[in-house]
RNA sequence: GCCCCAGUAGCUCAAUGGAUAGAGCAGCACCCUUCUAAGGUGAAGGUUGCAGGUUCGACUCCUGCCUGGGGUACCA
């Protein structure tokens, strides 16, 4: 509002638009920043006034001060309120109209089957679902993809190493632990053997030639695979649109190679059918044997989502050690004329390491998923023994809050460097961590226990007091934040947002009493802790942090 | 060799080119007869890897170097 009235009284600072940032630390609630200033060519002092009385008359503005070479602009108190207020009562608030037409597709967690589900797949899967909640959240459409690792040359080691030494009744009974041995076990043999190699690509190429045994044994994998997938997901409160494996573009493949030929762009070199590419190795879309392979897959996949689903930017939740892939992907897209409308974003992230090195399925040198939430929920469970033995739910409660700390460790980084494995850096339960955030909230929904218990049916009054300022101040930035953080896919922001939220909702909780025994002072103060609650709770949603009424 | 990413407090990490580089942990000094101490307050802790450059302004952009990680044609 203030932007738009600014832009209309002043014909923008510059000429151009007007930008108003959020003003740091006590400096006020928005600013313009020197360099906007010098390019008006206008004294400080003169604009601050001028904005002062384009603004005056709106009650949207206490002072316009030049500081600094800033100049800041202080919100009243009423436009607080009014903030506060959308932000508590409007469900829609958040979104933005000029988003609803625009798609976004989610690439992301994306495991492999027959692999356990390791602590790796953590970082696309969280901060995946993460960016795929906020940019809901401001009002795009969005579609949420597991691409599923279900196709290439391992499952062709797969075949062989159950064929060779596994049972399949027995891999049944439990399968994702079978299969990894078994994988595990390939490797070891085909150090020795080498020709074990060379049966397994030709089971894979039986596969793809849809041999009816090799079909069956891979559609066991997948189905074991699946299962388990969607238990752990269940746990991690994940959700994910669709289930679209690479197996699903199988016979979208020729189409792209066709086009690829029609459009001249595919070579052969040393048997192979190669995309030539400036500046970077060459894309192979089939090896020599005539087998595809990922890129082949990933642009049958590429291609389906834009005809699908039209999208404006498709974002791939991957790891950063598949860089290269993506901009082959992305330069081959381009020459075949396909991101006209539509942009790709690699969301790399770092990898998730352990002392020794890389982890390795193959190696069996992995941190199992399920290993690190047991961890964590037992580190839960002894501090609630230790600091409330009466909860209710103990069990539950434990787990929830020892998985919030697991993603809040990553959810609350956007580093794209690696990440060394360990229990005691990814379970942090104190300080800045997702438990302080769940504690806070509990606080939040105890003090509103003992409003309603205390003062039955009184109303919740707007009223701020001076005190409670700052935290108004950090209550309305969620969605200048949103926006942020949905531009560079950065949930960290909105982690970082909660923190300062929680923290400062903490040290008012210390120095201020709440709940009194007068019923009208206590409806005025609870206003700023309902406020509270509401914004820490959406944003709990977003980032997939459960709430807790009681901790 | 070439390409990509990272290097910020003792440790782990924040910081769309903007104000005094911020948190947590560890250590130090305090605060529970009062709404949950998984909390709060204070002090201490920095040549942002090194050297240049661009800019009114650089942790951020550019160049070179050092260190670590990753990638580099038939794995994904």
């Amino acid at each position: 509002m203030i932007k738009e009235k600014l832009e209309e009284a002043l014909g923008g600072i510059a000429g151009g638009k007007v930008i108003l940032e959020i003003a740091k630390g006590e400096f006020g609630d928005f600013c313009l920043n020197p360099g906007q200033i010098k390019e008006s060519g206008q004294n400080s002092e003169e604009l601050a006034a001028k904005i002062k009385s384009a603004l005056d008359g709106s009650g949207l503005v206490k002072e316009v001060k030049s500081e600094a070479g800033y100049i800041n602009i202080y919100l009243s108190k009423q436009a607080y309120f009014d903030e506060l207020e959308r932000i508590v009562k409007d469900e829609s608030y958040l979104k933005n109209n000029d988003y609803q037409n625009q798609t976004i597709v989610f690439d992301y967690s994306s495991p492999n089957i027959a692999k356990p589900f390791s602590v790796g797949h953590l970082r696309s899967t969280i901060i995946g679902q993460a960016n795929y909640n906020i940019h809901e959240a401001i009002g795009y459409k969005t579609v949420g993809i597991n691409h599923i690792g279900d196709w290439g040359t391992q499952f062709g080691k797969l075949i062989v190493a159950i064929k060779k030494w596994g049972v399949v009744e027995e891999i049944a009974k439990n399968p994702i632990k079978e299969l990894n041995r078994l994988y595990q076990r390939f490797h070891e043999e085909a150090e020795k053997d080498e020709s074990l190699n060379e049966e397994a690509r030709q089971w894979f190429k039986k596969l793809e030639d849809a041999d009816a045994e090799a079909l069956e044994l891979w559609q066991k994998c997948v189905d074991w695979s699946l299962e388990e997938f969607e238990r752990i997901y269940q746990i991690l409160g994940v959700k994910i649109d669709e289930v679209k494996g690479e197996s699903f573009y199988e016979d979208k493949l020729e189409g792209v190679i066709d086009e690829l030929k029609q459009k001249n762009l595919l070579k052969e070199s040393e048997g192979a059918q190669i995309v030539e590419l400036e500046k970077m190795p060459p894309a192979l879309i089939k090896k020599s044997d005539g087998a595809t392979l990922y890129m082949t897959r990933d642009l049958a996949a590429l291609k389906h989502r834009i005809e699908t689903y039209k999208p404006s930017r498709i974002i791939y939740h991957v790891g950063g050690d598949q860089a290269l892939h993506f901009k082959q992907l992305e330069a081959v897209a381009k020459k075949l004329g396909w991101l006209e409308k539509t942009e790709i974003v690699f969301a790399g992230h770092g990898l998730m390491r352990l002392k020794s090195g890389k982890m390795s399925t193959r190696r069996g040198q992995v941190v199992l998923l399920e290993d690190l939430i047991g961890e964590a929920k037992e580190r839960a469970l002894k501090i609630i023994e230790e600091k409330n033995p009466d909860l209710e739910n103990k069990e539950s409660a434990a787990q929830q809050i020892g998985i919030s700390a697991i993603k809040y460790a990553d959810l609350s980084t956007n580093r794209r460097s690696d990440v060394v494995f360990s229990f005691d850096k990814i379970i942090s339960l104190e300080g800045n961590s997702g438990p302080y955030l769940q504690y806070s909230y509990a606080r939040c929904a105890s003090l509103k226990r003992k409003f309603e218990q205390k003062h039955k049916g009184a109303n919740i009054q707007a009223h701020l007091d001076d005190s409670a300022l700052k935290l108004a101040k950090l209550l309305k930035q969620i969605g200048a934040v949103l926006e942020s953080a949905a531009k560079i896919s950065a949930p960290n922001q909105l982690a970082d947002l909660a923190y300062r939220i929680a923290n400062e909702f903490n040290a008012l909780y210390e120095k201020e009493r709440f709940i009194v025994g007068d019923a009208e002072q206590s409806s005025k103060n609870f206003f700023i802790v309902e406020a509270t609650q509401k914004v820490l709770g959406k944003i709990f949603d977003l980032l997939g942090i459960e709430k807790l009424d009681e901790i």
